[in-house]
RNA sequence: GCUGGGGUGGCGGAAUUGGUAGACGCCCAGGACUUAAAAUCCUGUGCCCUUAGGGGCGUACGGGUUCGAUUCCCGUCCCCAGUACCA
């Protein structure tokens, strides 16, 4: 073996390796265990950055981990290549979105392989292609067949920054997902996804996957998804027969209603604007044309509303009340109007309160004690100290408090007065329904996934529109509509198809008269909610994929992104799915079994103070000096001008990006990809830092030089046992060896990354303490080494694989590496592992004064004998009453004396 | 505001879930090798006191439970993320 590590060399090598042998193509195989290894397909943009490379490192690691222990793994990549930046570039630049998608994904397939990246290629898939989006058609018939796709006009997200309709889920926050400004509304006719058909088991089926899941994405999907079981009440409007339906999730507080409060755009307005006087009416569209613009994000929007004049009546009471439009109320959800409860909902007592509305109480608390506030009081029962406050007069809320929103006791409630109100809320509702003026009901937050798209880089609507039939949708036997090539795009938020003559026009698949066809594309979403099945069956040209191959190799065992996704692709994936089973594709409800969330990679980036340009950094001269906790006080550039820092997601485009094809030119690829694992937990934000980057160069250096020193000595080792006894040299190394392999398996079982490797290189220092030159090393010491270098380098393997083939084919004696050979993790022999003494820390009082050497399992009575005896615990002892003496088997002696 | 997650050396981070706090790495300092430098190797490195042996203090802060608390409980402060009137 050469003396020195090349990375270069070796990687291209085994690069080329790899691929003239297909390593990676995954096969079918019953007989092996099949692991499915996913992680979330990047967008073209061009450039592979910081991001990326964290997250396809964990993949891999995690792919070859086990494909080491025997799995037959899949590890397919894929471009996600419909989407605007491609558009915006045609906008800006003139090129052709097609052309500039196919360069970009063979540049970032470059540099995937120069990261020795071990995908089976073969797969590949491509978003933009007509073989792909092909099936994205067919899926949308299929949903058309199933009632689950279709179409009607209303209220969308829009972004005027990028001149295109958003879901839900991508104006999330009032801000687009792209560019992060905020969204509009807009009226349009769109055709929709009914993930809302979905919504509980999108929910319940949670059980399923939750332990293989950050709590954090479920736990957004679930506030997403927002179910609230309620009721709905009819109230009736005096003197004209109608009704105002409200939802309420507190049904046990009606007797407290002061008012109805509408939407602005709630039908019963509109049908009595004529009997409302002008001033009501002017307001009202006031109110309407503020309902309409952009939400300011995290600005509180002030109550605002005008009393219709028209009144309704309770039905629980009779009571007649008045009916507000008020600004707070959304006709989005719900019944688009509520049952104001001010002595018990924060908003409706805010409203109350700036309008003189009256606020009754009508549930107390309880637990006597706690009612005063208002709030819900956590009573330290252990302090003995408890101010009583004293209980607020019945039927008045109090003044300047707030609303006391928690279940309670029902007071004021005519006959229900005196209920718990979880009884109340079941018994009025029921009370409701029989008598007509209600019923249970359940609402989501959750709404139904708006797919059109006014562009043009997506996968047309496979839609007809006939004078003669209506909706037609186009026949499977014509897929794909394929996109044409030049179009001209202005990127002004028409549909650039629609100026497309010889697209539009066409005939009727059911009467075969002249019609047009849907110019809109649909939301890249469409595609990267199914890839993961193409991948399974990427060459099928008549369905999406083979069922037979979906059943072998889904679902996903691990898929691995970033959390952005927690609420827009993974619930469009999960819906998907479902959608799936109901065909009869698939039988599992759930796509992904396991899923890992890496933390962003962020770098430090500066602005010059005055320009407010960026400053690339740390290339050009900054200097900063910073505080205790790390952070940036102030900084400067060499010429003194002062500059501002933030911390940002790493582009290029901020100038804090690091370029992966330049530092693996510097590193290589296995130090790039051991340290982008290392310098932190996966799942936390990584603060770039080229420092760290040499530390696992120089381990890998280190690992060479080891192999290198050792290689004729381990060629020469006997094949056979090595000593047992930790007493000896050889039998320490061994034990630490499986001691390490233990550790390193458990880790990444859980995914953990970084500890791993911090185990290797415990490893090799041990090996390196050993303190005895090959040609000297006894044949037990031999064998010890070369069991310790070689589970080192097949341990390795995750996360350098090019120097741990080359390592491992100098270990074997021939050119064949790890997978050539055959190799596996290496399974600890946990005899080996345990030691056979161990230190057992001695405290007095709870202070560390002494450690004593045991044979593990040394009988309690034996241990505190021999710890009584210590010289050194005898000084702290002498002349002390010993209290007592805790022994903790095998861990820790502690004696209490008296003081 | 609400919900969730956090706060450990100069830095990234360990710690078998109640049992030796600070593994491993980075940075820094000193030494060896070298004509010199780089590379490599060795040593030190939480803070304070001490000539040494050693001692004291330390996991945001204040209490509590326990033989023993980074870990459990109560309270306070701060940071990060999600969310934005969802009735």
């Amino acid at each position: 073996m050469d003396e020195k590590y090349f990375p270069k060399k070796i990687e291209q090598k085994w690069q080329r390796k790899w691929a003239e042998t297909g390593a990676f193509e995954a096969k079918v195989d019953l007989e092996k265990p099949k692991f499915y290894q996913l992680e979330m397909l990047p967008y073209p943009s061009g450039n592979l950055h910081m991001g990326h490379v964290r997250n396809y490192s964990a993949g891999d690691a995690v792919a070859w981990f086990k494909r080491l222990q025997g799995f037959n793994v899949l590890h397919p990549i894929g471009w996600d290549s419909f989407g605007q930046p491609a558009e915006d570039a045609a906008v800006k630049r003139g090129v052709n979105p097609r052309e500039w998608t196919d360069q970009n994904i063979e540049v970032m397939r470059g540099q995937l392989e120069r990261l020795g990246l071990s995908y089976d290629w073969a797969r590949q898939t491509f978003a933009h292609r007509p073989g792909y989006y092909k099936f994205d058609q067919w899926f949308f018939l299929k949903m058309f067949e199933m009632g689950m796709a279709y179409k009607r006009v209303t209220k969308v997200n829009w972004c005027e920054t990028d001149q295109a309709t958003l879901s839900n889920e991508q104006a999330s926050g009032g801000l687009c997902w792209r560019c992060g400004n905020p969204v509009t509304k807009k009226d349009l006719e769109q055709w929709f996804l009914k993930t809302t058909a979905y919504a509980d088991q999108l929910l319940d089926d949670f059980r399923q996957i939750e332990s293989g899941w950050p709590q954090n994405v479920v736990k957004r999907q679930q506030d997403w998804i927002g179910r609230s079981d309620g009721t709905l009440l009819d109230f009736e409007v005096r003197g004209s027969g109608e009704k105002i339906r409200v939802f309420t999730t507190r049904v046990d507080t009606v007797y407290g209603v002061n008012a109805v409060i509408v939407a602005a755009e709630h039908p019963i307005v509109e049908a009595k604007l004529a009997v409302m006087s002008a001033n009501v009416v002017d307001k009202i569209v006031k109110i309407r044309a503020g309902n309409a613009k952009p939400v300011e994000h995290e600005v509180e929007v002030e109550k605002d509303g005008v009393d219709t004049g028209l009144i309704a009546v309770n039905p629980f009471n009779g009571e007649e009340l008045p009916v507000w439009v008020g600004n707070y109320v959304m006709m989005e959800y719900g019944a688009g109007a509520v049952m104001s409860v001010p002595g018990h909902d924060e908003r409706d007592h805010e409203f109350a309160k700036k309008f003189g509305l009256q606020i009754r109480q009508v549930i107390v608390s309880a637990t006597p004690a706690s009612a005063a506030g208002g709030q819900s009081v956590n009573g330290d029962s252990n302090t003995g100290v408890e101010s009583a406050a004293p209980a607020r007069p019945p039927g008045d809320a109090g003044g300047d408090e707030r609303a006391f929103a928690d279940y309670g006791v029902l007071t004021n409630s005519g006959e229900w007065t005196g209920h718990a109100s979880e009884d109340a809320k079941q018994g009025m509702t029921a009370f409701a329904a029989d008598n007509g003026f209600g019923e249970a009901a359940t609402t989501y937050r959750l709404r139904d996934w708006g797919v059109s798209r006014q562009k043009f880089w997506g996968a047309p609507i496979p839609i007809i529109y006939c004078d003669t039939c209506g909706i037609v949708p186009e026949k499977y036997e014509n897929l794909p509509v394929l996109l044409p090539d030049n179009v001209p795009i202005s990127g002004t938020g028409e549909s650039p198809l629609a100026k497309l003559p010889e697209f539009v026009e066409t005939t009727c698949p059911n009467c075969g008269r002249p019609a047009r066809r849907e110019t809109d594309t649909m939301d890249t979403f469409v595609d990267s909610s199914w890839y993961f099945y193409r991948y399974t069956d990427a060459a099928n040209e008549v369905l999406p994929f083979d069922s037979e191959f979906a059943k072998y190799w889904l679902p996903v065992d691990q898929y691995i992104g970033g959390d952005d996704h927690a609420v827009m692709h993974l619930i469009y994936s999960r819906f998907w799915t479902k959608v799936l089973r109901d065909l009869g594709m698939v039988e599992f409800s759930e796509p992904f079994t396991r899923l890992l969330t890496q933390g962003m990679v962020v770098g430090e980036t500066f602005f010059d103070d005055e320009t407010g340009k960026r400053v690339y950094f740390p290339s050009s001269d900054v200097s900063v000096e910073r505080d205790g906790k790390g952070k940036i006080t102030s900084a400067a550039s060499t010429n003194g001008q002062s500059l501002k820092y933030a911390i940002e997601r790493m582009s290029k485009s901020k100038g804090n990006g690091v370029d992966p094809d330049e530092m693996v030119e510097i590193y290589g690829a296995d130090a790039a990809r051991l340290f982008i694992l290392f310098a932190a937990p996966i799942e936390n934000e990584l603060v770039w830092n080229e420092a760290g980057i040499d530390g696992a160069l120089r381990f890998i250096q280190r690992v060479w030089r080891l192999v290198l020193k050792w290689e004729t000595a381990m060629a020469e080792s006997p094949a056979s046992q090595g000593g047992t006894d930790p007493g000896t040299r050889s039998g320490k190394l061994r034990q630490k060896t499986h001691q390490t392999i233990k550790r390193v398996g458990k880790s990444f079982e859980a995914l953990q990354f970084n500890t791993p490797v911090a185990a290797l290189m415990e490893l090799s220092n041990a090996i390196g303490d050993l303190g005895i030159e090959p040609a000297e090393a006894t044949a037990e010491e031999r064998y010890a080494v070369r069991e310790a270098v070689t589970s080192l380098v097949l341990m390795l393997t995750p996360y350098s694989p090019h120097v741990a083939e080359e390592l491992y084919a100098v270990l074997a004696g021939n050119e064949d590496g790890i997978l050539a050979n055959g190799a596996r993790f290496p399974v600890p022999d946990l005899d080996l592992a345990a030691a056979d003494e161990i230190e057992i820390p001695v405290q007095v009082n709870g202070k560390l004064r002494a450690r004593v050497m045991a044979a593990p399992g040394t009988p309690n009575a034996e241990l505190e004998v021999m710890v009584l005896a210590n010289e050194k615990v005898q000084e702290f002892t002498r002349g002390r009453e010993i209290v007592k003496v805790v022994v903790i088997p095998n861990r820790l002696v502690n004696i209490v004396i008296k003081i």
